[in-house]
DNA sequence: GCCGTTTTCGGCCCGACTGTTTTCAGTCG
């Protein structure tokens, strides 16, 4: 079993507990838990399985879970998630995520109607038998149909760079629409995940109800979910992308940010150290408990300073470690997208990429880079017409030509994605290989193999003595499937051991390694690259969500090998001789 | 169920919107 598998029983587990109106602080710890279990970078079936570790050690995880996560590596269920099974069936999991609909609401219709099903709430809806419970009206069967009604269009979460273009056209709607002071994204998007539920949007206006109107009455805008003097919840677009906008005075802009942005789990723990400091936080501002007097709101550095500690970027607002880090003054220089120099994972119209190494270099060099490394497929993916060791050697060839003759406006490394067979050798001769100034080896097959067998597998990969990458080390596909399972702790200790870089490939639909990996990495001294994987040249510009990602890794410019000049770049990879 | 410059027991963030209520519970951010 995977983590996220025992962080998705968790966590069902804890919204069954909630319909069963238990204690609302072991709900809380129960979703603390999935949370930490999801994001773990080692898979818990390992820790398990030995017994001189114990998974007590991750944070949130306490004597309690350790025993739960016991039980379901031996069984796949535990007692508590049984008997909860009893009462309600999975069927009612489903039932929550119908907006407006929660725990208490669904426990009464259970109750009263034995009615566990989505399709049975409609009919309830409609046939007006919900207005019978208490508390439950004609205006909220037809609320609960409409959010049936967009449910059944599955909204689920959307990529970091579609939710970035709607917000950036919204705050444009918006400003130019009404007189807003400040306006800015917020939540999850402002820390820059990798995915995100809704946008969220913070603007602080002396008249509230104009920029709320201004919102619902936009012409994308198919639903208003919510409205009132302070904010207003919508439906955006063809895609059904909900967006919350929170208007505040300006006084409280800091605050403001500091509580849109989340994340939910860092607001907490920080309202809790202003509680312990005798201040209480929310999004107007700081404030005394005593006599209530006001110490910091406009702005978001003064807040994290009156609490004693140092601002923190939003990327590391995800309760792990980074309150400590910022009280410390620990807190890490993070990359930023003007220290990147190069890019060094990109295809051309050789393989499956739609423009040819001249254009790539040129939009290159318009974005401000100094170098590429242009990396076509190698000879396993026939379909992208990958190249054999001929075509690699006459590449290497044609690319030592054209830098000598000096017309490329960016330095060219000549380069290839190499795919690692299903046994972790070479799908390139190393003859061939070691023409190339730059390869990297990446998995594009075989994707289902045990985790031993593909752990090894990518051990064998990084003792090719060309290897100086290894590209989209977990094969994610963002809204569609999980990375392979390995030992990532084993292959990022070799990948250090060797100097192997490992990459953050920036393509919105990977963004692979990821936050919680990279500081695993780290930690083994692994150094990374940020490449956008272009096959088009407008591809090149998603370098930015690379860099996102790098900080959510807690990353520093000199943990990225393509911070580095043209002229140091090669030297500080992995040396072949 | 977790956790600890105040604690190994006793706390655990705080506010907006809705619908139904005659003073607030439920849901969501
Ligand atoms: N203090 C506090 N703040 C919250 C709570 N729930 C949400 N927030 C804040 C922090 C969130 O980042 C912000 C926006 O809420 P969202 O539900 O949109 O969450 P977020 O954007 O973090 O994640 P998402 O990708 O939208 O699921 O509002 C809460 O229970 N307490
Ligand atoms: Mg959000
Ligand atoms: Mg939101
Ligand atoms: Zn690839």
């Amino acid at each position: 079993m995977e983590n996220a598998e025992y962080a998705r029983l968790l966590s069902e587990t804890a919204d069954l507990m909630e319909i069963g109106a238990e204690d609302g602080f072991r709900i809380r710890s129960y979703r603390n838990a999935a949370s930490a279990i999801e994001s773990y970078p080692e898979r818990i079936e390992d820790i398990l399985a030995d017994p001189a570790r114990s998974v007590t050690d991750i944070p949130g995880v306490g004597k309690g879970i350790a025993s739960v996560l016991e039980e379901l590596r031996l069984r796949g269920s535990f007692d508590r998630r049984d008997q909860l099974l009893e009462k309600y069936p999975p069927t009612a999991l489903e039932m929550l995520k119908i907006q407006g609909l929660g725990p208490k609401s669904i426990a009464l219709i259970i109750e009263h109607f034995r009615v566990t099903t989505i399709d049975g709430l409609e009919r309830l809806c409609r046939e007006q038998k919900l207005r019978t419970l208490p508390r439950m009206g004609a205006r909220i069967e037809e609320k609960v149909l409409r959010s049936i009604a967009s449910y059944r269009q599955r909204a689920g979460r959307f990529l970091l760079s579609f939710a970035s273009e709607a917000a950036a056209e919204l705050k444009q709607y918006l400003s130019e629409g009404c007189r807003v002071e400040r306006i800015s994204e917020a939540g999850s998007l402002r820390r820059g995940k990798e995915t995100v539920g809704d946008v969220d949007i913070l603007v602080t206006v002396s008249d509230p109800g104009e920029v709320l109107d201004l919102v619902t009455r936009h012409s994308r805008v198919h639903e208003v979910l919510a409205k009132g003097g302070n904010k207003a919840s919508v439906r955006f677009g063809l895609e059904g992308l909900q967006v919350d906008v929170r208007a505040l005075p300006a006084e409280s802009f800091g605050a403001a940010m500091q509580y849109f942005t989340g994340s939910k789990t860092h607001n907490v723990a920080l309202r809790q150290r202003a509680l312990k400091m005798g201040y209480t936080l929310n999004e107007y501002g700081l404030f005394r408990l005593e006599g209530g007097g006001r110490v910091a709101g406009e702005d978001e550095e003064e807040v994290y300073r009156a609490l004693g500690l140092a601002w923190i970027p939003p990327e590391l607002r995800e309760s792990g470690g980074e309150i400590e880090a910022a009280e410390a003054g620990r807190l890490p220089r993070l990359i930023e997208l003007a220290d990147i120099r190069g890019d060094l994972h990109m295809h051309t119209v050789e393989t499956d990429g739609r423009a040819s190494l001249e254009e790539m270099a040129a939009q290159a060099a318009a974005q401000g880079l100094e170098y590429i490394a242009i990396t076509d497929h190698s000879k396993a993916l026939a379909m992208a017409n990958g190249l054999d060791e001929a075509r690699v050697v006459a590449f290497a060839r044609k690319v030592r030509e054209l830098n000598r003759r000096g017309d490329l406006p960016v330095r060219v490394f000549s380069g290839l994605e190499c795919d690692i067979r299903r046994d972790g050798s070479m799908d390139i001769e190393e003859d061939a290989l070691a023409e190339l100034d730059i390869v990297v080896a990446s998995v594009h097959s075989h994707m289902n193999l045990e985790p031993a067998e593909m752990t090894d597998r990518l051990l064998r990969a990084l003792e090719s003595k060309s290897v100086k990458i290894i590209g989209h080390p977990t094969g994610r596909i963002l809204l569609h499937r999980d990375g392979f399972p390995f030992d990532f702790e084993r292959i990022a200790a070799e990948a250090g051991r060797r100097g192997v870089a490992l990459e953050i490939n920036a393509s919105p639909e990977r963004l692979d390694l990821h936050g919680p990996l990279l500081r695993a990495a780290k930690a083994h001294g692994v150094r990374f690259t940020i490449s956008t994987d272009a096959h088009h040249p407008r591809h090149l510009a998603n370098m930015i969500y690379g860099v996102r990602t790098a900080r959510r890794g807690w990353l520093e410019p000199g943990d990225v090998l393509n911070t580095l000049p043209a002229g140091q770049l090669l030297s500080a990879m992995r040396q072949t001789g």
